[in-house]
DNA sequence: CCCTTTTCACCTAGGTGGTAAGAT
DNA sequence: ATCTTACCACCTAGGTGAAAAGGG
């Protein structure tokens, strides 16, 4: 990449991302995939864009009783690879280094006939996080150059299990402690609801 | 303007337009100003924009028992002339053109102080929304064609009075009616709430 | 008296986890 | 037994006109 960006990861803390919800059955990816960039050409576009790769080629259960994953086999057949494009782009290196650039719009899924363009993932398997840079290279035979003009960083504090259910206790009440649109469980008692004995 | 483009108005009915409302005091105006663009220059960019110009230089007064809008003096001083660029400035003309243009985050106001970048009307007057296309040169000496790189449509069916509360009892219903946002008025029978003698 | 501002119930639109029923 | 789906109450966020209160 000729105009290289530098990085610096706003660091999120969860282990489990429900892939399934409300509207059109996807969920946000919560807590939000955010980065501030710099070193890049104030005036050249580029393209921000995310994706999922598989972490290893198991399929994992939840042992209630050890609270801890355990592997449960081999991993399904692989997903769609899809891709989130972040909806700015393309936009200015200066626009993009403005602020914080966050990943509120990207949406996971289960659902392998998804047609909304969502992010599509095994339950119970696991997921890193890809972050991919693409300057848009004005020349005319810039698929020459395809290689060199885009960087991928990875973050491994960010990789998580795919759960259509959360499975961890603890994962829920941070999720509802830090989401402001789970506030309605917060005065609850977590011992109101024992499931399974977590 | 070298890449001329024709334009096909999306014609709304309305007379009176609240200046006024929720969200840091301004409201949307509504029905919302839409136009469906062509002729533009697929691969340059275009910036679109609204403003407003006072059709005279008179205040008005609503009549109830005429039900009509009668002059009421000479205008009040000008409020400042603001500007709305559409959020998805600058954009290509294939963009613009692939589908209707809706200025549907254009805000009204009568506030002016107002901090917010909203347009600010005076209450009681009358307005000419103005819709203007600009080609954005790539020249290094645009500033040299300013004259000839935009076009300015205007649409005398859309003339309004700006007010703070309806007035014309016919506006609210056809308002109440159309806007999703004012459903909950819907059912109601307009004689329980007979306000003057409207 | 006429107009403006505040406040409110009631909407749209959509993101949460809980719960119970369904599926394998 | 384990995981998935459908539905729900409950949030966030913000756009309506009505009604009451405010101001000149």
């Amino acid at each position: 990449l000729s105009r290289r960006p530098g990085i610096c990861f706003l660091p999120t803390a969860l282990k489990e991302l429900p892939v399934w919800g409300s509207c059109r059955t996807s969920r946000r990816m919560f807590p939000t995939f955010q980065v501030k960039l710099f070193g890049m050409d104030p005036m050249a576009d580029y393209m921000l864009l995310m994706d999922f790769v598989p972490v290893d080629d198991k399929r994992y259960r939840y042992a209630f009783h050890s609270s801890s994953w355990l592997v449960a086999g081999k991993a399904d057949p692989a997903t769609p690879g899809r891709v989130h494009y972040h909806p700015d782009s393309p936009a200015k290196g200066a626009q993009w280094m403005k602020q914080i650039v966050s990943f509120d719009k990207l949406k996971l899924t289960n659902n392998l006939l998804d047609d909304n363009g969502h992010i599509i993932l095994n339950s119970m398997h696991r997921y890193q996080p890809r972050f991919h840079v693409v300057y848009v290279d004005p020349r005319k035979d810039s698929e020459k150059y395809a290689e060199e003009n885009f960087k991928t960083f990875v973050f491994e504090e960010t990789r998580f299990t795919a759960v259509t259910a959360y499975q961890n206790h603890r994962i829920t009440q941070l999720k509802i402690a830090s989401n402001p649109f789970a506030k309605g469980f917060r005065d609850c008692d977590p011992e109101d609801w024992p499931r399974n004995h977590r």
